[in-house]
DNA sequence: GATATAATTTAGTCATGCCTAAATTAATTT
DNA sequence: AAATTAATTTAGGCATGACTAAATTATATC
């Protein structure tokens, strides 16, 4: 059995790569909030474990093994993450912070209770994909809302789930995956969005917008 | 915040003195899987926290702050394997285990939340009390199974929950907390018990019914 | 009261996983 | 090509929490 801190490792190199990112070492202590030295030890541990590839100072990849622990990580998380939300009640600025210590401590027994009794769900509450038992992973396709214009509506994909004080405010304004919205106006120079959301309308600044993705694009009729 | 480690000997200890020991290093140890040695480096932190009193060589007992942490940590999982029993269906010679990994991580408001949704239960799927918010424990009042005579009549307060192969086999007589049996018949020379459970009639072995604690004992009508 | 036995503590190791500081290698600039 | 800058790795430390082996203290026996 692999370490919590190995397995936080493995988790954020498949982040990394998945954003696109040439994962290496400096970029990986940055996620981790460790120093780059500190990183350098760990992945040494893990590609003696066949966990991880890396040619000296080059790019850093996970084998297929190091892949799938790290997908079996994030599904735990994910799965907590919105059963806190929806059978408990959490917050949904809170789920991710309450995941990330538990994600590393439930049994695949309480993993599969969990999935099931969510009715095997595809997202979490933040919209991000779960991946499958076999980890599959079944991206959702989706636009950034800063590419809207005017008159257009949508339905909220997912948002980023970095920032709580961020999640808390979307979710004030009902910014949920799933709820649609329409855009009343976009300000010139870069300015910022008025949308109509269930009936109400909203200016969400473009900083906010940067962090929400929307799928369902249409134009006004 | 202490390390898993030190709420696990705090817990400990308070398991050992509520079960009347005199708690000393060696008793400490074996209970923990842990080597003496081992006890004395960790106990020497926790005196130097405040949370255990012992004079060398002498007994070791809780201050009030290590009491109110041992409560709590057992607060923790008692709730935890209940919840785990009820509302995600775990059996319950797992749910121990289970618990035991997820007390140390979880956070005071889905504690509070596991409670309400419970609605503020008295005792684990053992029958163990639950300590309040407060860390006040209601006991529960009890007899060993053994004390039984021939035509008593009884219902299940508690049983242990070390052995998780002797739950399994009691999950599978229904004897839970709160199940009524009868005593058909109890062998002669420290033989078993034979009892009449919701019909069925089964013999227990002296063994087991040392690990099965009953209360409203009455003599048959 | 001296001695044997049992319990406890001290001392020294080891593995994790982090740190800082210094050395090394790679990439950029001039 | 040489020099500067950035990234990475090595080296040495520290805290936790376990271990073994040896020393100490307490208890029981004769």
């Amino acid at each position: 059995m692999l370490t919590h801190a190995a397995e936080d490792y493995l988790k954020s190199i498949y982040k990394l790569q998945e954003k696109g990112s040439k994962v290496s070492t400096g970029l990986l202590a940055e996620a981790l909030n460790v120093k780059p030295a500190s990183a350098t030890g760990m992945l040494k541990k893990l590609k003696e474990m066949k966990l991880v590839c890396q040619e000296r100072y080059q790019e850093i990849t996970l084998t297929d093994a190091g892949k799938a622990i790290a997908l079996e990580i994030i599904r735990h998380h994910r799965l907590l993450e919105l059963y806190l939300f929806k059978a408990l009640g959490v917050p949904w600025e809170s789920v991710h912070d309450e995941a990330e210590k538990l994600e590393h401590v439930i049994s695949e027994d309480v993993e599969e209770r969990i999935d099931a009794i969510l009715g095997h769900p595809t997202a979490d509450p933040h919209g991000s994909p779960i991946p499958d038992k076999n980890g599959v992973v079944t991206p959702t396709a989706y636009t950034s809302m800063t590419t809207l214009r005017k008159g257009q509506s949508c339905v909220v994909a997912e948002v980023s789930d970095t920032d709580s004080a961020l999640l808390q405010y979307l979710g004030e304004l009902n910014l949920y995956p799933g709820t649609g919205f329409r855009v009343l106006d976009v300000a010139p120079f870069e300015g910022p969005f008025t949308i109509d959301i269930t009936g109400h309308s909203v200016v969400i600044g473009r900083e906010v917008a940067k962090h929400i993705f929307v799928t369902d694009v249409q134009e006004a009729e």
